[in-house]
Formats: structure tokens, sequence, C-alpha cells
DNA sequence: CCGTATTGTTTCGTACGCGAAACATATTCC
DNA sequence: GGAATATGTTTCGCGTACGAAACAATACGG
């Protein structure tokens, strides 16, 4: 643990969280906007090409791929049934399982969007050399892997506060 | 623009992007859960930390400041209001401007919670040396702002498609 | 002054997004 | 093989989140 940490690191720490903000922002609103010209939502699109993409899968793994719970999934796709876009099929082996399946429309929909999503931010990563780029995938994954290591060990442990407190008033 | 994009850069750039959606999807989660302890949720938490710091502003300006729409922290605020934690007070000059204020309640609480939310990605910064810190934020600013004169053009233009058209069929 | 545009907020309708509980089917262990 | 358990999905209740329209008050042009 850092003894003294200078207050400018601090500046900039919340700097770069709203970077992260707003890039994260911006994409949905992005994905959003491209998904509305053909009368979608932003998550309808994503599961479009997804589906296009990869075929058909299980709504778990759906879930799992655009990082949302399942029941999220479940309304999702309700919508997207009830404008024909896919298909619920019942899995003949594990009855349990829904394969989710594009329809013909669907499938067309998908065909007619040929930007990806993340088009706009292809292009503005571009603006970064290759070593750039590099670089910040390589900071990135550092500051997620820590991140996820520190999640871990929280909810391990559960109890009263692992946290490393922050020098604030923690009685009452 | 770029002649010919390696397909190897293309890889990075999804993974560029995956780690931000990781990481803003991790620093939701973590507000969530430090909110939960309070009975509050991530949205209500971040406005009862800012209205401590900041003092009284308009309903606007708080929306400013939370990237939000002003018509979803209105809801924020009605419910807050109901749980006793702010209050609306219509201002004297304008009276078509709210300022929202913390209640007794609400600022306890607010104390109470010394945690910054970011706290968690604090720790996690913690891991870069300040040098990579100063790089990855000199990194993130510069694609948001790639990003953000993208989108200027793009709403300027508003027209049929001022986006670098991807080689796909774009009648009907 | 009066009408018109502008600005600040709320209302409404719709779509996520989550967690907990309900439900259905599979698996495991005795 | 039947109870206990685990896994996949849906249902429910709630809280964001957005855009368009409604509404209120102010500013502006004549």
């Amino acid at each position: 643990m850092p003894a003294a940490i200078p207050s400018d690191i601090k500046l900039e720490v919340d700097q770069v969280l709203e970077a992260l903000l707003y890039l994260y922002t911006e994409s949905r609103r992005v994905t959003k906007e491209l998904a509305r010209k053909a009368e979608l939502t932003g998550p309808q699109l994503t599961v479009l090409k997804l589906l296009e993409g990869v075929g058909d899968i299980s709504l778990s793994e759906l879930s799992d791929r655009i990082r949302a719970q399942n029941s999220t999934v479940t309304g999702i796709i309700d919508r997207m049934e009830r404008e024909d876009l896919v298909v619920r099929a019942r899995s003949t082996e594990d009855r349990r399982v829904v394969h989710i399946r594009l329809t013909d429309k669907g499938a067309r929909i998908a065909r007619e969007i040929a930007v990806e999503p993340m088009e706009i931010f292809r292009v503005a990563l571009d603006s970064l050399s290759p070593g750039e780029t590099r670089d910040l995938l390589k900071l990135l994954t550092k500051v997620a892997r820590r991140v996820q290591t520190v999640v871990k060990r929280d909810v391990a442990g559960e109890g009263p506060s692992p946290h490393p407190r922050p020098a604030g008033r923690s009685k009452e």
C-alpha cells in the first residue's frame, strides 16, 4: 500500500474516470443512434449483430456475451420476438435451454446494418499510433485485472469492510 | 486515413473496447454495492456525495454533472425526496429553476459514507506508476477528444450519412 | 405591452438492467 | 428410483435512462 499519495495523482485519477465515463456513455449513444435508423434499440442491434456473427446460441450464452443478466435478456428477446427479429427454439437435448435464432427479417436487417456499432471508436482509436494503441490496451488491462482481483477479494471477504479505509470516520 | 490497417490492430481495438466496457460496468456495480449499505441506489449515492461537495444546485446543473437527462434526474430526486434525503426549493430570482438541497438526514448519510464510490478504482490505478497513470490519461483524453470531434461532425451533418460508409448497401 | 421564442422542469411511454423468487428440467447421491 | 441439488429461464418489483410533449416562467422583438 502506497504511503502518501500526492494529491495531483488523485486529480489525474479523477480525470481518467471521467474519460472512461465519457467514452462509455458516448459508445452507448452512438450505438443507439445507429440502431434507430433500423427501428431498433441499442441492445437489440448488439444482439442482432452478435447472432449474425456466431449463429444460434442459448439465452444464457447471449447474456454472458453482452454482459447482462438473464432476466434482462429475456426482456430484450421478448421484444425482438414480438418484432419478428428472432425466434426462441427449445433445445431437444436439454429442454431447459432456449436457443435464440435470427428470423429471415432479423438476418436481413443485420445484413443491412453493415456498420459495426463500435465503428466510431475504431475511427477514434485510429488517431492513435499502433504503439499507442498497444500501450493503451496494456494499461487498461492492467487496471482491469487489478480491479478484478480487488473485487474478488472483496466478494470473498464479504465481511465488515475489507476496503482500505480512506482515513474517514467510520464509526457512528 | 491509414491505407491498410493490419487486422491485429483491429483485434487490439476490440480488446480496448472490451476493457472499457468492463471497467465501466464494474464501476457501476461497485457504486451500487457501496450504496446498498446505506439503503441507497447507485445514482442516489452519487447525487448525495455531489451535493455534499458542492452545496445546493439546480436540477439542470445536477443533470449536467452526472451526465443524465433532466427527466431522469427528476425521477431520482422524486425518490430521494420521498426518502427525505433532499428537498426541492423553488428559486426566488427565477421561478422556473428548482434548487436541490440536502436534508439533515441526507447530509448525515453522506457524511457516514466516507468512501468515495470510485475508491476501488483509485486502488486499482495505484497499481500503475505515476508515469503510467499520466500516459493512460493522455491516451484516453486523446481518444475522447477524437470521438468528440467525430460525433460533433456527425451531429452537424445530420444528413443521409456522413459516416465513412463501410462498403455496405445503404439504400432502402 | 403583446406575441413569440427560449429556458427549466415535469409527465408520459417505452426499454433496459438488476436481484430475488418462482418454475422447469437435469444431475447427483443415497 | 426418489429426494436433494444444481442449472436454465422467466416473472416480478423497482429504479434508472431516454426522447418527445406538456407546462411554467422568463426574455425578446416589434
